[in-house]
DNA sequence: TAAATACTAGACCGTCCAGTTTGATATTTA
DNA sequence: TAAATATCAAACTGGACGGTCTAGTATTTA
């Protein structure tokens, strides 16, 4: 059963790969209502027909293309798990992350998603909630795991959820909306560093506060 | 030279509103490229030539709908201030002003305007900065000042103006990128009165924390 | 009344675009 | 080789839409 293979020419992947990733530069670019397929296929140097022989329509395309980007938008999870087994400190560790978290901010294609997924939001449901799955659900879950870990039973998961939801939001400060309107450019690494140290010194502030009333 | 009229039939200043009302709900429900003119003077009672006639195109309807709904999202200041020249202590003023910003910021309306401004922000640069000083910037000016007020010169303002941006982050939190993506619905009263009190509280640890530094 | 302007209803134009069709060529399996 | 499918190039369809034009009516000032 797994060798049967379908008579006749089969689909070339190279030509699959090549029309999503024009779709998604297009789509980010450009938008949903700004792109057509006549210029999707250009771009991927493929003919009209093939691209929808490889995708059922325009809203296909999109969904997959997004969902293509959101896979590479994570924080790194693995380098989190180290932090934590480390020698590293909780005000550190939040450095550590924080610098990551608002590379990924700041990233002007991460930002080109977020406008696009915000745009289509209404159309699109189900793409927004599977951006937000990827995207910042999964970064507040790790985040708040690292935070949970360093309260050593101290703290509640409830509580270190949130902090880890106040962190975010600190770090977003009013770069992210700013930066979504688009009257913001991307920080210096000077700049980043001095923010997110800021951010850290104010939650390792509440993260004592918090251990403290429960010891 | 007051009193100088034009010859003929003076414009109707009603049907000037009717056709910006119209077009703001649509802008606002549909997005830009998903309105059309037709629609539009369908919607407002008006032949799609009268529309013309009052704006110089999609464009110019577009920025002149968006900016009259600008107007109506402020903070109510003279509230604000009314609070702090009150009996009112820092943290009783900034649940006060906490639940007039969270309720902003979920109102279905003020979503839309976002919504459409960062899809437009590209093409419409100018759109976008007007929104976000009739907004944003207002409301923290607005808050910002209020805080300083409470420091009593132990507090400068510098770091006021942070406390600020912190606050209306915190308030944010992930409420408002979700809302934004369309994966959350307002919140109930009682939950806005526990979210705002939790980042009240919050806020007033940092408050004390940095005058305490200051003394 | 006459000139000027607003307004209406609807036709009209040019463009863009999603999606289809056609007819030929290429590639793969049986 | 024959059947099946992919791919290409290009024409085509049908519809939406921004914007203009026309011809007739309404309102206002001089």
């Amino acid at each position: 059963m797994a060798t049967t293979r379908k008579q006749g020419r089969p689909k070339s992947e190279e030509k699959y790969h090549l029309i999503l990733h024009a779709a998604s530069c297009l789509f980010l670019k450009e938008g949903f209502a700004n792109t057509s397929m006549d210029t999707v296929a250009k771009a991927s140097g493929v003919s009209k027909q093939t691209v929808y022989s490889h995708f059922e329509g325009k809203d296909a395309l999109f969904k997959a293309a997004i969902s293509s980007k959101c896979r590479s938008y994570q924080l790194d999870t693995q380098q989190l798990i180290d932090a934590t087994s480390g020698s590293l400190s909780l005000l550190e560790c939040l450095r550590k992350v924080g610098c990551q978290f608002v590379r990924l901010l700041q990233d002007p294609e991460a930002i080109a998603i977020f406008r696009v997924i915000i745009a289509e939001a209404v159309n699109s449901p189900h793409v927004a909630t599977l951006f937000y799955q990827a995207g910042p659900e999964a970064s507040l879950s790790t985040l708040s795991d690292v935070i949970e870990k360093f309260g050593e039973g101290s703290l509640s998961r409830d509580i270190a959820q949130q902090l880890a939801v106040d962190y975010c939001a600190l770090l977003k400060g009013e770069y992210h909306t700013m930066m979504l309107c688009g009257i913001q450019s991307p920080l210096q690494d000077e700049a980043i560093t001095a923010h997110v140290n800021s951010a850290a010194e104010k939650i390792l502030l509440l993260f004592t506060h918090y251990t403290q009333q429960h010891n």
